[in-house]
DNA sequence: TGCTAGCATTCACAACGTGAACGATGTCAA
DNA sequence: TTGACATCGTTCACGTTGTGAATGCTAGCA
């Protein structure tokens, strides 16, 4: 009853590997964009609508998987950094067109160093071969899932 | 001002992507438990315990990287589902000693049943080769980062 | 015996996100 | 045109998750 033979295999798990992974990195990279009043969901935004061009709330509220209510404190509060811009769709005056402008696009970039920075950080240690066959499998399995513009939140569970 | 041509990287980097997946892969975790009224940080404690035999609260705070306090409510829930067991240290009257029931060990096991399944859903699409690279890399990340016994959360920015 | 430290616990609180309700606008049929 | 209904953005109340300070025991040491 006392000395349990089974040693649960979960932390050799891709899942567990790829959960736990994932939040630390997320966290980590939270907190340094932090420097530029961001968050994570904000970067997703604002990716979001680098690759649009231009959208609404409610397709921004699509794209990023998240409560329509929510995209509101986002871009209110990216509307106060600057970021974009928020203006009512002429042709139809119950959206409201977000874009993204040059001081968000120079924000974005910031944030792109500052992935890069923790990539190199990350993958450095590792062999050669393992870190690009890691990019590779990382890229089909992101193309696979559709990889929603988001950036993964800070808890690890 | 309007046209932004620099299409920011940032979905390239293995940050995003981690961060992304990782979070994806959490939720689904964290809600296939669920059927067994445990959360990932549950999974966590249990995890900790049937690696160290048996440890008191503030061993596993810090092993899960959460407050003490959290640590209390993890553990009634657990020792309400007779998951561990919980009794004063004799040597030591302040610290409680957490121990894995066979129950829990019964429940970890079908929590690890869900990671793999899990896993070969994420990973079977996958050319072989960078199956196995993926494993490699991840392990090797795992192991150097310490991979603390945290199962991730369920946000993703 | 008394002081100080450590452990578990409780409690108030902050952060994050959701869903329901609301007002303004658009659409479509009668 | 008018009226019914849908849609968009916004606000608000709420649930969830986790933290940090305060508290009560218990240990250990002078």
């Amino acid at each position: 009853m006392n000395d349990v033979k089974l040693s649960t295999g979960l932390p050799e798990t891709v899942t567990f590997q790829l959960g736990t992974l994932g939040a630390l990195i997320a966290e980590r990279f939270a907190n340094e964009i932090a420097v530029y009043a961001l968050k994570p969901k904000h970067v997703g935004l604002l990716t979001a609508l680098i690759h649009a061009g231009a959208a609404s709330q409610q397709e921004l509220a699509a794209k990023l998987m998240v409560a329509p209510s929510l995209v509101v404190s986002l871009a209110d509060h990216l509307e106060q950094l600057e970021a974009i811009s928020r203006v009512r769709d002429p042709g139809d005056r119950r959206r409201q067109i977000l874009k993204l402008t040059d001081e968000g696009a120079r924000l974005l970039t910031r944030c792109e160093n500052i992935a890069r920075t923790i990539d190199d950080d990350l993958l450095g240690p590792l062999p050669g071969r393992q870190r690009t066959a890691l990019r590779h499998a990382l890229k089909a399995l992101a193309a696979q899932k559709g990889l929603p513009i988001t950036s993964s939140r800070k808890d690890a569970t």
